[in-house]
DNA sequence: CCCTAATGTTTCCACTGGAAATATATTTGC
DNA sequence: GCAAATATATTTCCAGTGGAAACATTAGGG
């Protein structure tokens, strides 16, 4: 009959999707593990044995969050353009936040999730990427120093994770990222 | 005798100081409303007389985090030259940051603060006007357009916080904010 | 001087994450 | 096949948290 079996089946997943849900529809600040459990239908300790402890959940939840954002990122990237380029990806990474604000803000709370963990460290690694691509179009440092990509990601990064971070405190007015982007020069191709 | 007294006298002032003190040596995640009251030596329901709640409490808090914010950009301030003040304050910025990471973290949380407190909310405003004043001697923008000073702002006001974020994350390297700074027109006074 | 308002304390409650012991199901080894 | 080992989930307990309510103490203004 309808009876519930013991053993869930796919828990660890299921975790995960209900901590996104959670994130989406009540917020940050709403995401508690016995929440998380709940909303699955389990005991807030049987997180324990797929995560070790609620910032191990957490962790993988910001994982899937980097994956995710790194889609948003490279959703509007085609032709060859540079410029149009960086502006697609600046955009999906605003649109990302605005998108999923409290998904955002675990994703960069090192004081909730641990970026030690091989697979949320490879994620963020993989949406960092996308932005390193963005900043090889620049023609910005012609200095030639060693870490002049370096500078010219962390500019690109910068600008546009403090855009977002400042529209999610509520601080910054919505605008297109586009628009307060400073001027560059570009690469050909 | 050394007998403590039933009244603080000045609990108010204390306990925000206390707040910004366990903040330096412990951290946002261990600031709790009966850890300040604790250092004050208070039971962890006075400070409900003076702020409402613990939120009301971090409100203050951030405020006089602001305030101090501010000073740290004026600090460096001197001369006409516009290049070299945008420089100054950018760098008081992200000092501030890196000296009072958890107090930074707490002052651009709307979630554990709030801005629609007056206090708050001048205290804040007073630390974007130095970055106004910043962001009027930069000749970005010849569009004319009516929202061109506020997209100066929100330009600078992106990459230095967005740096300074990134920095306390532990996802950006130590760098100065001068070299990962776009390459601007200045206006002449 | 006394009454009122301000300031602190005590006690209680609902909530949190985690530890430990227990229950149940699945898988492995023979 | 079947027992033993492992994986998964529950129950119970504990030390925290912030806040509400009732009470204690003091300060100040008629």
């Amino acid at each position: 009959m309808g009876k519930k079996p013991y053993h869930h089946g796919a828990l660890k997943q299921a975790l995960i999707d209900a901590g996104i849900e959670i994130l989406d529809a009540n917020g940050l600040e709403h995401l508690s593990l016995r929440a998380i459990a709940a909303y699955v239908g389990v005991s807030h300790t049987a997180p324990k044995n797929h995560f070790g402890s609620l910032r191990g959940l957490l962790t993988a939840i910001a994982a899937t969050g980097f994956r995710r954002h790194a889609d948003f990122m490279r959703a509007g990237l085609s032709g060859d353009d540079p410029k149009s380029r960086q502006q697609a990806a600046m955009q999906g990474y605003v649109r990302f936040a605005v998108t999923h604000p409290h998904l955002f803000r675990l994703m960069f709370s090192p004081s909730l999730c641990s970026f030690d963990d091989p697979d949320l460290s490879a994620a963020a690694g993989a949406s960092y990427d996308v932005l390193r691509g963005i900043a090889a179009g620049l023609d910005w440092d012609k200095s030639g120093a060693p870490d002049a990509d370096l500078r010219a990601q962390m500019m690109l990064w910068s600008i546009v994770h403090g855009y977002a971070t400042l529209a999610l405190a509520g601080m910054a007015p919505p605008l297109d990222i586009g628009d307060i982007m400073p001027n560059f020069g570009y690469l050909s191709r």
